[in-house]
RNA sequence: GUCCCUAUCGUCUAGAGGCCUAGGACAAUACCCUUUCACGGUAUGAACCGGGGUUCGAAUCCCCGUGGGGACGCCA
């Protein structure tokens, strides 16, 4: 049996996390299985669906780099097909008619509530042997109901969860049409799983109470069951679940704010699944090692730290050509451009490892393009009377120095002794000059990567003022 | 309210009845490295929700409680 799984967002807001994660898993599924992975658009719901979302899921996948093998499909294409079917359930007596309104179901509702029991339909219009009906109330244009089982219980064995049971006289003939003629989510769900021969349902923990209700329909269309597995939700860093209101944010966001695709995979891989011991793992890895069995059933808490140390990590590893394209999208942005300035690659791979994200990265790497500017308080400090007479001889003993980093470490060195300066006295101050910072990578890298004559001209600058 | 799920360091987790004096990672703390800031290295502190069983033996199995979460739509 080939192995197929879906990931099933419904178009009503970004791809966020929790989804990421779900559609992560569902790909590695089908990847460690040689199976296939489906994309499918639940976009029934016309009124909060939207092409924008469409884009920005695709856009999302996209971004982590996990690709569909099939589709996407969308819903509202397969109409024909669903009407197909509720029209054979109708003939089947599988499914009925219900002419109650939303007035008499807000009321038995009411009367549920005020019992203090379970909200649900009470089969008024369900077919039974030897049941009398009134006639259709005229101008009420019916929904058309599941005939759900009334005994018995309904189990699977839940791929990450366990075995879940439900007694079926918990569930009531829910709608699988409406009034309008248009299917529902649990109804098309069903027929999509089986005609996509889908044999894995990954989903989220909040489907849970729909399983039990999909198992029911497909046994009623005489089509097999796939397995299920269930993910826990994963809450806010703040223990906090997610949401739109609250911290539930795109998976693009964190392309804005400099995180890694790859560090962004690593983390939600380990968020919820492990592998032993194992904390870094390319995607190669993730998929020879991903199973069903090593999931955790209990939600998970985010935790940024760790994705920042996971990204700290990438960033040491990646290559600096795209570190520097990827920083320099970002200055671009603030106005500053490569085309005068150093090697950017080469600037890059001074920072890489110093920084915990890209856009760090790129401010960082912004007063090697740009002039610097330290604040009045740093120049205060550190730009002193015996500060500027060093870097003055510095000055001259730089202009004719080898530019390699070994030379200008010893110029510098030679430069603070003769001065009878220690290090970071000299060295301070010329990273005030040079960068505008106090702080940088070794000051020798930092005169190499920068190039004698931006670092003269500064130099120069900073002395004449 | 009813049904369903869930519970190991602050966080993510390892753990399939004896390998557990409960392991790893992030974070924290200390020290080392060092021309600054970082990186890195070393070390330390830190947990089996509570109560009952089962068993020679329970973090692991069962029950009850408690906490957390989900669902109960002509939403998905």
């Amino acid at each position: 049996m080939t192995v197929r799984t879906r990931f099933a967002p419904s178009p009503t807001g970004f791809l966020h996390i929790g989804g990421a994660r779900t559609a992560l898993f569902s790909w590695a599924y089908a990847r460690r299985h040689g199976g296939s992975f489906i994309l499918r658009i639940e976009d029934t719901d016309v009124a909060r669906s939207t092409p924008e979302a469409v884009q920005a899921i695709l856009d999302g996948m996209q971004w982590l780099g996990l690709a569909h093998d099939e589709g996407p499909f969308y819903q509202m294409q397969r109409m024909n097909r669903y009407k197909e079917v509720i029209g054979e359930m109708l003939a089947a007596g599988t499914a009925y008619h219900c002419y109650t309104s939303r007035e008499e179901l807000d009321a038995l509702r009411a009367e549920q509530e005020a019992r203090k029991e379970k909200p649900r339909y009470d089969g008024r219009w369900r077919p039974e042997t030897g049941k009398e009906f009134p006639a259709p109330p005229s101008g009420i244009a019916p929904v058309v109901r599941f005939r759900n089982p009334q005994d018995g219980i309904v189990a699977w064995d839940d791929q990450v969860k366990g075995r879940i049971e439900f007694a079926n006289c918990e569930l009531d003939d829910f709608i699988i049409a409406r009034a309008d003629g248009t299917p529902t989510y649990n109804f098309c769900v069903v027929v999509d799983d089986h005609d996509m021969k889908i044999t894995h349902v990954i989903r989220g923990d909040d489907h849970v109470n729909n399983t039990p209700r999909q198992i029911n329909l497909l046994r009623a269309l005489g089509a097999p069951v796939p397995e299920y597995g269930h993910l826990s939700m994963i809450l806010g860093d703040d223990g906090q679940k997610l949401s739109k209101r609250h911290g539930a944010v795109s998976v693009m966001q964190y392309d804005d704010q400099g995180y890694l695709p790859e560090a962004v995979l690593n983390y939600l891989a380990r968020l919820g699944w492990s592998h032993g011991d194992e904390e870094i793992f390319s995607m190669e890895q993730f998929v020879r090692w991903f199973d069903l069995d090593h999931i955790t059933a209990s939600a998970a808490q985010f935790n940024t730290e760790k994705l920042n140390w996971l990204n700290a990590h990438y960033l040491k590893q990646a290559d600096p050509q795209r570190l520097a394209a990827e920083a320099g999208k970002r200055l671009v942005r603030q106005g500053v451009s490569f085309e005068a300035g150093p090697d950017a690659s080469r600037v890059a791979t001074l920072h890489r490892d110093r920084v915990a994200n890209l856009n760090e990265l790129a401010d960082a790497m912004h007063p090697y393009f740009a002039p610097p500017t330290p604040t009045p308080e740093l120049v205060a400090q550190h730009l002193t009377e015996p500060a500027l007479k060093g870097l003055a001889a510095l000055r001259t003993r730089l202009a004719d120095c080898a530019w390699q980093a070994a030379e200008l470490g010893q110029a510098v060195k030679q430069t603070a002794t003769e001065a009878g300066m220690k290090m970071p006295q000299l060295a301070i101050p010329l990273r005030v000059v040079l960068l505008g910072l106090p702080q940088s990578p070794s000051i020798d890298a930092v005169l190499e990567v920068l190039g004698r004559e931006r670092v003269l001209s500064r130099l120069e600058q900073a002395l004449q003022s």
